[in-house]
DNA sequence: TATTGTTATACTCTATAACTATA
DNA sequence: TATAGTTATAGAGTATAACAATA
């Protein structure tokens, strides 16, 4: 059982009190997001996994057959950063590269069956993540919590649902 | 007047359709937190200034003789990472840095007129820049949100208020 | 002309170990 | 011994320009 040390939180001895602090809001966003994304990491190192390759597989195990250039829209980043993530999958042997018969230029990806079984048993390690820092909230305020990301995220469009 | 194109939206043709894609929560937070940062780094890139100095320059502002260590606390990130940022504000003339006398081995971290100055301007510049950001949420939403971040990132410890 | 995937490159942020000078 | 600041270094993520092959 790997040692999941989460939220390490900095000494507080000396410690500016939160009533002098204040920062953008901006700044609270990326403390999270720090905190999740090194819990995460320590939860995916067993699986020889880091976030983007882990997010890349799962997009692919769900939508298989897309292309490189609609993964990056989905996880929005650009292409040329998606490369390395393909590379390293493909190279692993959790997905395949087939040529797209009627567009030679792109690839159809598709998850291996190493690559669906390895998703799987990192998708159950990362719902246990997931409770490790969501799990204090209820589930309105989780929904609340990832419907203001999304508006920030969209600039608030996208709400015609 | 700079060109600040907020939330740059990557193109839809082709997309994943929202219901299709689910990933994990904190790929939420990252998305989000990639358009506020992007966002910022363009509204302080006229006043020579990234996230971490603009938010190291405003914490001594409003704190002046802290330590560096008491910095690095304040703004969650590990000591060796406050020295380039520290030796950028100091080399611009923002801050001054004096011997503690009861403890040479410490600095007090100082702002100097012109860094007190340049913050003052960035500092509304940020705050436009938080209200293209978080302006479609109302007072009740915002706290909320930044309620939902603040446990995350401490584990839900610290509600004792 | 435009797009897919690619290469090269640079910048930013984060984390750790080990050093120095003080305490 | 422990702490403040530092150096060196590695890893991870992000962004842009430019290219070849194909549409």
């Amino acid at each position: 059982m790997p040692e999941l040390s989460a939220h390490s939180d900095h000494d507080d001895i000396g410690a500016i009190s939160d009533a002098t602090l204040r920062l953008f809001a901006g700044y609270y966003m990326k403390r999270a997001f720090n905190v999740v994304q090194a819990d995460l990491s320590q939860t995916l190192r067993p699986f020889g996994l880091r976030m983007l390759t882990y997010s890349a597989l799962t997009v692919i195990a769900d939508n298989p057959g897309l292309r490189q250039a609609q993964l990056a829209g989905a996880l929005a980043m650009e292409r040329p950063n998606m490369v390395a993530i393909i590379d390293e999958l493909h190279r692993r042997g959790l997905i395949r590269r087939d040529r797209d018969p009627a567009d030679r230029r792109a690839y159809a990806l598709m998850p291996s069956l190493e690559g669906r079984q390895l998703c799987e048993r990192a998708n159950r390690a990362v719902k246990r993540h997931e409770a490790r820092m969501f799990g204090f909230l209820d589930e309105n305020e989780r929904a609340a919590l990832l419907r203001a990301l999304h508006r920030v995220e969209t600039g608030s469009r996208g709400e015609h649902e």
